[in-house]
Parts: structure tokens; sequence; C-alpha cells
DNA sequence: CAACTAAATCTTTTT
DNA sequence: GATTTAGTTG
């Protein structure tokens, strides 16, 4: 890549932004807040003034850019280098987690901490959770939180401030008389974490800033990152902001987001830190950006119109387009769910006739589980996907095992690992389990312990050599899987298809040669499950993408469906305790509806008693965003499935498509 | 003490 | 449907 002479550049960058993106793309020193909205050329505008920033002589790796996913920090930076050259290859970024990751590496014992602590995802926290509170529960014969209930209380009052006592009261009141003993285990947990050098998400912000209220650290630190960026600042909560005040204290602060696409309150998000910004930082600039460049105005108008009931919007802005023409969305009623998934997969294999690739297209969802019946459907009939949300490769028993293994490498002291390789052993329970990692020194130092003539002795001997060695990564599980394939097989029923996953797993393991990098990044950024069927003939990487509409965030595509549009789905039934928690919701279809370029489809089924909930009630009221002032009538074109129309398949086709469609019986089987 | 079976309960979103 | 608890067997 050749460098521009800097005129050319200013040139092109002019021409390419508008005045507004312009102005912040060039801005040098002090705060500044950008108020993007959706669709509106926010990621090319951090581009460039990247490429600015380095263009004006700074050095790139003076500069942090903080963004919500790791995939969009690459992404900028792929971006910015092919403007600017290699040298921007040198700019730090990542999400706040991973940065704090990297820097808690070094700063680790300021807080009391080895560095080469482990992190604990979500699920190995509930686990420690378990066991801790198993001690308990012996002592109490009351129902009991389960430990994920447990795990998101204690979560949630560490990310939100709030004490424990109040969380509990907000969000599962019926726990309140356990709350005392919640807090012994919360105290127990934080206890343990400690003695075993684990750190859980939480604990990587919550640390890092404790790190940064050390003076030489937090000089050392901002004197290093003297631009700093914050991608979907509205998503942050008290300890970002607070990381970022502390950090940013040389006011070359910028922080870019969307009031009105706030949309992780769970996580302690608030959009007070976002209206907060210009009282943080004196002298703050504001610049608003809100031409949309994404979608049509048909599809504008509609989230237009659904975001400005919203209350509780402060920087409004209504986004316009400079493209004319474009269908208007289209709103379906189904019968049930089965004629949904009917409907979804046919309008994609037309779509597809017309030339749109299925990577143009997404079918969105509130929770994992809402596309359950279109998997079925789609797989049926072998329309390859990807599906992000919902649980993860990582996720995975059997990976979560290996993983166990070389978590237990690197930190001897992991008893969640320990506990959990040492189960995988035939005859092996809890007692012994605790029993061993008491006596793990006397153990290892070639003492039986009395465990000598149990049927586990050979299993373990054999475990503790694999576990002596350290070496490259690669190797370490090699000799890993020697010990865990027999295992596995006889654990799993279906090894085969698990023995797919420890394939996929080598080549990701063998990228790395360093086992703390490997582990921490496994962790932060784990690779996605991807599963679906796989389209006959010549498959191409031609795959349609199913997505949680919080995984959604900041993607775009030329076709979108949003599906099971009923009140309770969307707004969640559990979300309509609080009035903010509703409006909440309604941001979240805002942002699933703005992902749409050129068709929306919305769909909403009749969802009858038969359903996953309990108590019997039927969901029948189409997402009250949509009704309330008669949206769907005035902003859409609305058909309704009828049986008839499914038995001929007569499918209606909206927007340019809407000449008759040929039948596409070669697809059906 | 480990492993299995049966009944009971609650079901969002993510780093 | 998954997770959890109690109860049973080997």
């Amino acid at each position: 890549m050749t460098y521009q002479p800097a005129l050319e550049l200013a040139a092109q960058f002019k021409d390419e932004l508008n005045p507004n993106q312009w102005r912040a793309a060039t801005h040098l020193d002090g705060p500044m807040l950008v108020i993007a909205g959706a669709g509106s050329g926010k990621t090319k505008t951090l581009v460039y003034r990247v490429a600015h920033l380095i263009h004006q002589g700074i050095d790139p790796s003076s500069i942090l850019l903080l963004t919500f996913t790791k995939k969009s920090a690459y992404d900028m930076m792929r971006r910015a280098s092919s403007i600017v050259g290699d040298r921007s290859q040198q700019v730090a970024g990542g999400t706040f987690h991973s940065v704090a990751n990297m820097l808690l590496r070094v700063f680790a014992p300021t807080v009391g901490f080895d560095p080469g602590f482990t992190i604990l995802d979500r699920s190995d926290a509930d686990d420690l959770i378990g066991v801790i509170r198993g001690n308990w529960l012996s002592r109490l014969d009351v129902r009991f939180p389960k430990k994920s209930t447990i795990g998101s209380l204690i979560s949630r009052a560490v990310n939100t401030g709030k004490s424990l006592e109040s969380v509990i009261a907000e969000d599962s009141p019926n726990f309140l008389e356990m709350a005392s003993d919640i807090r012994q285990i919360a105290i127990e947990y934080t206890e343990r974490k400690r003695t075993s050098q684990l750190m859980d998400y939480d604990d990587l912000l919550l640390f890092f800033r404790e790190a940064l209220e050390n003076r030489l650290v937090a000089d050392q630190i901002s004197e290093q990152y003297r631009y700093m960026m914050i991608d979907e600042y509205q998503d942050t909560n008290a300890i970002q902001c607070d990381i970022i005040r502390m950090m940013g204290r040389h006011g070359n602060v910028m922080a870019v987001g969307d009031d009105a696409q706030s949309i992780y309150s769970f996580r302690g998000a608030s959009i007070q830190h976002i209206l907060d910004f210009p009282t943080h930082f004196p002298n703050t600039q504001v610049v608003t950006l809100d031409q949309n460049y994404r979608s049509t105005q048909p599809i504008l108008d509609l989230t237009n119109a659904v975001i400005g009931q919203s209350t509780h919007s402060h920087y409004t802005k209504v986004l316009f387009t400079n493209q004319d023409g474009g269908a208007r969305p289209v709103y379906i009623e189904a019968m049930d769910e089965r004629a949904q998934s009917q409907y979804v997969k046919t309008q994609i294999l037309a779509f597809r006739e017309e030339g749109v690739s299925l990577n143009d297209m997404a079918v969105l969802i509130r929770s994992g589980y809402h596309s359950n019946d279109l998997e079925i459907e789609l797989n049926a009939s072998g329309i390859p996907f990807q599906k992000f949300g919902g649980f993860k490769f990582l996720e995975t028993a059997h990976i979560k095992d290996v993983v166990a293994y070389l978590k237990v490498i690197q930190n001897p002291s992991d008893e969640i690992s320990w506990s959990r390789v040492l189960g995988l052993l035939d005859g092996v329970g809890a007692k012994t389990i605790s029993r061993i990692i008491s006596n793990l020194d006397r153990l290892r130092a070639g003492e039986t312990i009395g465990l000598h003539k149990k049927r586990c002795w050979d299993g373990l001997k054999q475990l503790l050599g694999v576990l002596e060695n350290r070496d490259l990564p690669a190797k370490l599980l090699d000799r890993i899987l020697a010990h865990y394939l027999p295992l596995m097989t006889i654990r799993y029923d279906d090894h085969h298809r698990r023995m797919g996953d420890i394939e996929s797993l080598k080549p990701i393991v063998a990228r790395f040669d360093s086992l703390p990098l490997l582990l921490s990044d496994l962790s932060l950024d784990p690779p996605e499950l991807s599963q679906g069927g796989v389209l006959g003939g010549g498959s191409d990487d031609e795959r349609l993408t199913i997505s949680t509409i919080h995984s959604a965030k900041g993607l775009e595509w030329q076709v979108v469906f949003l599906i099971s549009m009923v009140d309770g789905y969307l707004p969640s039934m559990q979300s309509l305790g609080s009035d903010d928690q509703i409006e909440e919701e309604r941001r979240l279809l805002y942002v699933a509806l703005t992902r749409a370029k050129r068709y929306l489809m919305i769909l909403k089924p009749h969802m009858e008693s038969g359903g996953r909930f309990g108590s019997g009630v039927a969901l029948t009221e189409p997402c009250r965003f949509l009704t309330q002032s008669n949206l769907i009538a005035h902003y859409t074109n609305q058909i309704v499935l009828k049986k008839e129309s499914r038995r001929h398949r007569q499918w209606v086709v909206p927007g340019s498509l809407d000449s008759p469609q040929p039948s596409r019986k070669k697809y059906y089987f």
C-alpha cells in the first residue's frame, strides 16, 4: 500500500464524507461526542479519523479504539489500512474486556493477582457458584435459586453498582428472604476466585479500574494511549465509564453512539453515560450524523415512527436518505410458527432466484430459541445458515472439557477446571474430586493418598502425566486428546458429531504459540458455532444469517426477516415489569428494523396455548410498538396467510418481486 | 460413594 | 427442554 500525499488524501476525504462526518473525522485534540444514527456512516467516519490522525503524524500505537466486538475492531483496522497503509496495524483496539485483559496481564500484581490468572466464562463462573451453593444448601431446606440465577444477580449488582439486596428486590423479589444467604455465597465466590487466580468477565473490568486508581499505572496508560475512540458509547456501564475517565485524562476522547440504540441495560449500561459525556469532559464538541446511507425511505419512515414514539430519546434525530424509491416493509400474519417458517423459507428461495445471495439475507430474533422451528425447516430444505447468539461453540460440553485440560496446565490452582477434568474419570465423583484437589501436591510427589486400589487410579496417573507437560498448545492438545478421546467416546452417544467440533478446534489452537494468549482469546472472542444443512452441489460459502437482535447490532443486510413479532416475545414477557425495560424493548425493535437495506419483512405468527409457557397463555397480539398509533397500517403492506394459500403454494411476493412466482417444487424435498 | 432414574421447576439479551 | 433435587441401586 502506498501512502498518498497529504493534500490528495484531504481532498479524497472531503469528497467521500458529508460535512458532519468530515468534521468528526478531521477532529484532532479535545473531547468530542458523535451522535450517530443507524446507518449514518459511523464506522466510515471512525476509520477516516484513524487514517487522518496517522496522517497528521500521530504515532499509531498511541491510538486506542474501543469497540463493541473484536470483529468490528479488526474490520475498522482493515479498512483504515487500505487508506493509510500498514501503519494502522499498530493501532491498539478491541473490546473493553480484551483491553482490560491485555493490560492486566501486565498490571495484575497491582491488584494482588498473578499475571497468569485464568478467565472464567459465564458457565465456568456458574460452576464455581454451584459448588459454593452446594455447600450452603445442605444447611437449608427452602427452595433456593439455581446457580445461574445467583450468577446473574451477582453480576448485575457488580455492573450496576447497586447492592445485591436491591438487585434481588428488583429482579427476583421471591428470593428476597434468602438475600443474606446469597450475599454469603457472593462473598465466598469472590474469595475463591482470588485464591484460585480466577477472574470472571466482570472482574476484568473491576480490577482494571482498581489498577487505574494507582497513579503510577494510570499515568503510564494514559500517556501510552493519547487518543481514544469509543464506539457504541450508549452501551457502556458505570465501570467502563470510570475507566474511560481515568484513561482519558488528557481529554483526547471521542465517543460515538446513539442513545436510540441502547439495548444493554441488563449489563448495567445506561444512556445516562452518553448524556453525561459533555459533563465528564468539559468543552466537548457535539456532532450529529443523521443522514442515512443504508436503508430506503419507506423503511426509514417506519423506523423513524417507531423511535418517535419513545418517550426517552434525548438526542432526537429523524433519519433521512437521498435514495429514492424502494419497497414498503411487509407485515405478514401467519397461522402459526410452522406457517411462519414455511413463508420465510419460500421467500428466501425466491430472493435467491432473483439473484440475492444468502449472505445478503438475515433472520432476526429476540431470543435464541425463537428460531427453533425455522432451523428445522431450513435444515430440511438444505438451506445453509449460520446462527449468531444463543449458545456458542465453546460452550458445548466436549469443547469445554478439552479447554479445561489446557486451563489446568496454565493455572494449576484453577479448581473448577480441575474438577471438570477429574470428574471425567470413571469412578470419580464429588467426594473424590475434593480429596484429590486438596492433596494435589502429595499426589504429584508420587504419594498414593489411599487411592491406588480404586478403579480410577490408572486414569488418574495417566491424567497427571498429560498435565505435567509444558509445550506448544498444539502439542499439548495432541497429548490431551490421546487421553480424552476414549473418555469422550464412552460418555457421549453422539461422539461422532462432537468429534467434528474437536477437529475444528485443532486449527484454532495451532494458530497460537502461547497458551495464555490462546486461552484468553478463546474466552473473550469465542468462535461461533456454525450449523445448518449444506445446499446440494457446489456448496460455496454462501450462508443465511440467523441472529439475535443483540448480536446483529452494527450489521446490515439487503433483506431482513424479523420473525415472531408477538407481544410477549418482543417486548419479552420478563421485560414488562418496568417502563424503562419496555422502552429498551422498543429500542431493540428499532435496532432490528434499521438493519434492513432494501427489503424488510415482519412476521407475526399466532401462538396457541400449546406454546412453551406453562400457564397456557396464548400470545396472539402483534408487538405493541407496531400496533401503537396503527403503525402497521400506515407504513407497511400487509399480508394474511391463509391455510389455502399454503396448500396451493400461491405466495404473495412483495416489492419489485410482485410478479407471479413460478412454483419451485424442486426445493421442497 | 458413584451412577442412575423420576419428578419438579422456570425458560432474554452478552463480554 | 434443561436443570435440579430426591430417591434408588450397585
